[in-house]
DNA sequence: GTAGTATTTAACCAACCGGTTAATAAAAGC
DNA sequence: GCTTTTATTAACCGGTTGGTTAAATACTAC
């Protein structure tokens, strides 16, 4: 049977990969890379299924080319940020609200990381282009807790990684948990003062842990008092 | 075809919905339940694949089944931790030793938390058992921050659900990251060094942020010293 | 303007999958 | 001891899926 096209079609290569790829974030961010389906992934891309082959590989490859390119975001986003200017304490602040705004703007990010640790990071384990994206952050945190030791803002002996680590499960762990935890705790977590809750939690307790005396010494101090 | 059964097979109703639990779980929280297959949990619980429909239900149910059991194991351990007798500031070293070992050693649920929030809670929501089994430490940590302000070790306005959420997601985040985390830090988050790093600085972090005194006041008194 | 190449469409395929049907046999009940 | 019920096994099925093949057409190169 003759096949009939439809109304004429113009190339566009670049515009077909970047609308697959588009597609294939969404799709493996909201049913993970075993729940995800090439046809509607196609469909959403407006485009032959055929055509995912041909511009990038097999499902494998499309959803490390999507995991790439949302390292490849956020690697972005972080460069971006600059807290040169800011007293230590207020960039430990911008740094925790930035890493909220992140999480909370860009879900896919998490959902993910999150079926990237389901397989083991095996995808991203095989990523050149990952590997070579490092996250200016640690060497970032680094350098405003040297500043905020010297000023005497800060305590000393505060691992930067583990830090850093630390500030991203607060916020990481609080949205991409929240259908569970809203249901376990019968409220609703994604609400504007829940948020702003969590938010203010979080600064004021990293920020807490960070000052100076918070150790022994404030309480020989505390008691003197 | 006449069919032939293998040797002779003896009842065990109660052995055999317990072995597909097992494997449904173990099968679930491996592969996520997009990923999972009927053929692999029936296999492992040495089981005909009938006998899981006959049992339990359809791979929905089952799901929902294995949810549930890991809902039901960590509300069981919760309820055995006994920290009446512990000052505030080990009781709460002591929630967070409890909540990092809990996850080390039972990452399936982990898992299974993940997939559920990937799916938004749709099964919990569903599920009147989970409903039904409130988490003790809300209350537990309520009671502690209490006891602490009383004797003035913490310091006051503290919720209990914010550090609850807190200290879950310091060994949430740690754990069930760990894949992409080693990978992008190039090193083992999972060695023994690492492990015992990351509790005591959760554990220091915490107890800093609660100590009395870690706000304007002890900057005052550090400033008058 | 024609041949060749790259991009795109349409249709196809083998394997897999969740779930069902039919049959067998162990155990219970009378 | 025979009938009924329950638990279990074996085989089957329709639909789905990732991936491929064949063909058509837009565009490039000469």
């Amino acid at each position: 049977m003759p096949r009939k096209p439809p109304s004429r079609w113009q190339r566009d290569p670049e515009g077909m990969r970047q609308r697959i790829l588009d597609a294939a974030r969404a799709e493996f961010a909201k049913r993970g890379s075993d729940g995800a389906r090439i046809d509607r992934i196609a469909r959403a891309a407006k485009a032959n299924k055929r055509m995912l082959y041909y511009h990038i590989g097999n499902k494998d490859a499309l959803y490390l080319a999507a995991l790439e390119g949302a390292y490849e975001h956020i690697r972005d986003a972080e460069r971006k940020l600059n807290l040169e200017a800011l007293a230590p304490a207020d960039a430990i602040t911008r740094l925790i609200e930035f890493t909220w705004d992140y999480f909370l703007e860009n879900p896919e990010f998490m959902a993910l990381l999150n079926n990237e640790n389901l397989h083991r990071a095996r995808h991203l384990k095989r990523s050149k282009k990952v590997k070579q994206m490092h996250s200016p952050f640690v060497a970032l945190l680094a350098d405003i807790l040297r500043k905020g030791v010297a000023s005497g803002a800060f305590r000393s002996n505060v691992d930067p990684v583990q830090l850093y680590i630390t500030i991203a499960s607060l916020s990481y762990f609080y949205l991409s948990n929240n259908a569970t935890l809203s249901t376990i705790f019968g409220r609703d977590l994604m609400g504007e003062d829940a948020k702003a809750e969590r938010v203010a939690h979080m600064t004021d307790l990293v920020l807490a842990a960070l000052r100076r005396g918070s150790t022994a010494k404030l309480d020989r101090l505390v008691a003197a008092s």
